[in-house]
DNA sequence: GTTTCCATTTCGTCA
DNA sequence: TGACGAAGTGGAAAC
């Protein structure tokens, strides 16, 4: 069939009749699918929803994700993780196409009442994806360049076991003395000084030695500031933007350069 | 234009010159979009991140919501959230799609090299959505039926103010003991019993009463389950299925009978 | 497999 | 609008 070398093959407003033939073949092939059409969802598992008619975009991939979108949101209403087995059916009441996923139980029933549009997928992407200045990255950040947190401060180590879990960076400073570092990728809240200030316990009771407690975050919560006062421990703003610039200029030839 | 009026007007492999006068014609008008094209995309704001050329289907929302998706997986590579500022620019490299949004600054930027189909579309959505047991009505469901955690149990308070804090709820048992009850959707950790313990502890200490903690969920962790032990806490299987159960006898016909 | 924690989390609610 | 917690969170890494 020549139509299934294209890399989109559109039919508008097809029958329900042929639209279960397209999707069946599609799905059996294991091809993705963009449905446009007039719907009513449902979905059974770890929660019960239900979704009134309406138009939607319904994506059905490769491998078997399955995304129900209204006209507006980022979020899909409703949807089917990868790995899920797809069912079409045409019942009188309209087209019932089911995506069930075991483990969890759950399923998704998306029945279309009518159909504007079916796009046939056959895409190539074997394009690279990379993402940076995610939590880990800042702590590379700062142990290829202390100064980002303190000038003169030395990096230890980093995901040092201290119970009860791992503190960020481990070093110290200018003057000898321990620093514990907490890194959050964006405003640092109460948690995030706690955590640190258990930490920052265990190691003074285990070492008998004074710690400072730094936390590096791009900012923090107004609580959390009042907290780092009475805890006597320091806070340090430090955006993951910068980061990924001082990753560029101390790791490689960045692909920042590339992104204009 | 009469092609507007349809629910789905598809353009297959359209030159990026008119591919950018339909683009920049539907996000003028806040319709929606469905782009199937080769195309590389970056993204800077919170991170930064790189995508090589592939092919991909980017779904352009009327509330300017921007998603692109490779034929595989549940999460959009990459994405814009709703209200962002679409801009569309043809180049001597191809057709430049931007989604920029202010705070936080980021822009996406995605630059068809080719594109194999643009779906202008004009949908009509106006269906409600219901999602029930939440952790939420799983709290209304023990409030109008307390007997779901234990018998004789009477619900006080809900969502109770014990520092630091919120408990989800409040009762007295048949003795006429305090009851501080944690609800979890799911499977409940070590951080539920913790929390749970944590507000019993500020109860105990400011009330200088006794009191329950219980730890209501579907199921519970290992390591949790030991600590229940230790901490001298009870555990109430619950799964949010029986709470919507509950909710649709005890609220209104339920929407579950809707379902299937 | 389960557990834990991060996420360009998103999404809701509430002060 | 910001802050805080829940989510059918999803996803990755550790164990």
């Amino acid at each position: 069939m020549q139509r299934s070398l294209e890399r989109v093959t559109v039919i508008e407003k097809p029958l329900l009749e042929q639209a279960e033939a397209i999707i069946k073949k599609s799905t059996s092939e294991h091809r993705g699918l963009l449905i446009v059409g007039l719907c009513e969802v449902s979905y059974r598992g770890r929660a019960s929803s239900k979704l009134e008619a309406g138009d939607r975009i319904i994506v059905v991939k490769e491998d078997g994700a399955t995304l129900v979108h209204r006209p507006t949101d980022y979020s899909p209403v409703n949807w089917q993780p990868p790995g899920c087995l797809l069912e079409t059916r045409l019942q009188k009441d309209g087209l019932l196409l089911t995506a069930v996923r075991r483990r969890p139980r759950e399923a998704l029933r998306i029945l279309f009442r009518r159909i504007y549009s079916i796009s046939v997928l056959n895409l190539v992407d074997r394009g690279d994806f990379s993402l940076f200045a995610s939590e880990e990255e800042m702590r590379d950040a700062i142990k290829a360049d202390p100064n980002l947190v303190e000038d003169g401060l030395r990096i230890i180590s980093i995901e040092k076991k201290v119970e009860p879990g791992f503190v960020d960076l481990y070093g110290i400073d200018g003057q000898r003395r321990l620093v514990l570092i907490e890194i959050k990728r964006k405003t640092a809240g109460k948690d995030a000084v706690l955590q640190l200030a258990k930490y920052l316990e265990t190691i003074r009771s285990s070492t008998n030695r004074d710690a400072r407690g730094i936390l590096v975050a791009p900012d923090i919560a107004k609580g959390a500031q009042a907290l780092i006062a009475t805890l006597k421990l320091e806070f340090k703003p430090l955006s993951p933007r910068r980061c990924a610039e001082v990753l560029s200029r101390t790791k490689t030839a960045s692909i920042l350069d590339y992104l204009r």
